[in-house]
DNA sequence: GTCTTGATTGTTGCG
DNA sequence: CGCAACAATCAAGAC
């Protein structure tokens, strides 16, 4: 899984109706994506919030490592969680996912700041280092 | 580095 | 020019 948004994308996911779905005639291939993209890590870009998944993992971790004393590498905790993750109601992780939704609600702005600045020059200070 | 999944972003390609 | 869709990258937490 790559992108199974809740809130956004939902057009992406719920995909376009079937008629847009290949090209006017019948390619296979919908679009040979290509491409290498450069790991381009820009100082300003804003860290991905955790997601649903990672704020369940910080309360299951406590409550792992209760149960499971032994257990000290997150390794097997991230299985445990994974597992346990699917097994949970939608209702248990809905609140994770709210939690989340609320803290890319505000990544989201950073973004939007970062790249309305990208757009301008990324250039809010001097640099005196460039490429 | 491992290990999980989710989310985000970027690039590309067609309309 | 803009949207649509995919593909890749990254986020952490203990050891």
């Amino acid at each position: 899984m790559r992108s199974p948004s809740f809130t956004r994308r939902a057009s992406c996911t719920g995909r376009t109706p079937p008629d847009h779905s290949r090209c006017s005639h019948n390619c296979p291939k919908l679009k040979p994506r290509v491409k290498k993209k450069p790991p381009k890590q820009d100082p300003k870009k804003p860290k991905k919030p955790p997601t649903a998944f990672f704020y369940f993992l910080d309360d299951f971790r406590k409550i792992f490592k209760e149960q499971n004393p032994d257990v000290k590498s997150m390794r097997d905790i991230g299985k445990a969680c994974g597992e346990k993750w699917k097994t949970m109601s939608f209702e248990e992780k809905v609140a994770y996912y709210d939690r989340a939704t609320d803290k890319r609600a505000e990544f989201d702005k950073a973004m939007s700041d970062y790249i309305k600045r990208r757009e301008i020059g990324e250039e809010e200070s001097e640099e005196s280092d460039e490429e």
